[in-house]
DNA sequence: CGGCTGCTTGAGCTCTATCAACCCCCGTGG
DNA sequence: CCACGGGGGTTGATAGAGCTCAAGCAGCCG
């Protein structure tokens, strides 16, 4: 996955307020789920606050963090455009305050409002990018390359969120130890700071440089 | 990753005479690339006959096996429709023909031919559920099971072309030697049958209840 | 300040990659 | 039509990255 410090994320979207009156606000506590594996949802949602996120649990159990959704993003849109079900649950990681908005059929949306339908397409553009790029860092990369990529990614959707090593694991498909252990390795190097529970990356550069060097020692 | 015997896939399209009018006529010989990471093609393709395969490679040198396009498949639309250029190479498993559409912009395409745009949307959603399916799989299956799923799922995209080890693995992130292993297994097993060097899946209920039968014991 | 949840560290083990050597299928050319 | 060569396939031995299990520690919230 390339990984960068750039605040700005391709899929934000700003509301204009027409579009923003045709939504129905809601909000749910930390914790609580805003829909499941299976489900239809009628509709999608866009969040003004707070922070989502994805997960699919495997048969044997481990759980996968798929996507984060932040403020200004939409999300529950791949299962609205296609028409499916939802493939994995939505989870609150923060109190979050959203709007519904309800369309029996994607068309409908694409006729009314082009403009929103065209940035879910490419928003499904770009999670498909990211996608495919962890499915090729997971053989191709070795963990510590991967938590390191996946924390600077997680600290760029949210920098105040204090991400749990559990939820870092499996983000990047890796136990809370090994995150535990290559985070103590990190610091050592000075390369990140613990505080309190929160990681502080001290120098993104650097630690990617740290990162690449790894890679091409193999 | 969900597998089925269902021999028909969403994503085939099958294009109406004035669409189909507008493309170039086009092919290539297997082994050759249609476009390589990094490019920029200012439209995409639909493959009237043959097999593309679309793959990345990790800094370390393994290959990854993104995604598969067989007939009456489009391709490059990712790129095309996010505006970005190729994220990774695709070659031809076989010779191939094929039209190419060329776009300036999406949105033009989405203005002449809408129901192109919303079947490339709806691929998307597609293709976005099952690289993150493919995402779950590789940390909670082991890997005896990604090669079940992974060649009831490229028999069949194709089940006549003979997919080799090296696809296959770098399909589900094996090596060849564990697909060779996996396969010796469940050929005493009576699951499948090497015909040369291709595999005949000889019960796919069968092979996938044993699948399901080793999730179970963990 | 008590307890719960998340974090840390250690020891051991297992799955699967790696390396190596050989085999065999299949297409080519004589 | 057969011999040959090369690339894919097979099998075995070995090693190590990272998971699992276990036990103790430390933030953080009520």
């Amino acid at each position: 996955m390339k990984v960068s410090q750039n605040t700005q994320d391709i899929n934000c979207f700003y509301l204009n307020d027409e579009f923003k009156s045709i939504g129905t606000l809601r909000s749910i506590k930390k914790g609580q789920t805003l829909y499941s594996k299976g489900e239809a949802q009628g509709g999608f949602f866009y969040i003004l606050s707070g922070l989502m996120g994805l997960v699919d649990i495997a048969p044997n159990g481990s759980e996968s963090l798929l996507r984060v959704f932040g403020q200004n993003y939409f999300t529950a849109y791949r299962s609205f455009l296609s028409g499916e079900v939802c493939n994995a649950t939505s989870t609150a990681l923060t109190d979050v305050n959203y709007l519904f908005f309800e369309f029996s059929d994607p068309l409908e949306l694409l006729k009314k409002y082009p403009s929103v339908y065209v940035h879910l397409t490419k928003t499904l553009c770009h999670d498909l990018k990211i996608a495919e790029e962890r499915l090729n860092d997971l053989t191709g990369k070795r963990v510590i390359n991967r938590i390191i990529e996946a924390i600077i990614f997680l600290k760029n959707k949210d920098p105040h969120y204090i991400w749990t090593r559990r939820e870092i694991g499996e983000f990047c498909s890796a136990t809370t130890e090994t995150v535990t252990r290559a985070f103590s390795k990190l610091e050592k190097l000075n390369l990140i700071k613990k505080d309190g529970r929160d990681i502080l990356i001290i120098d993104v550069e650097k630690l990617l440089s740290y990162s690449y060097e790894l890679e091409s020692q193999v």
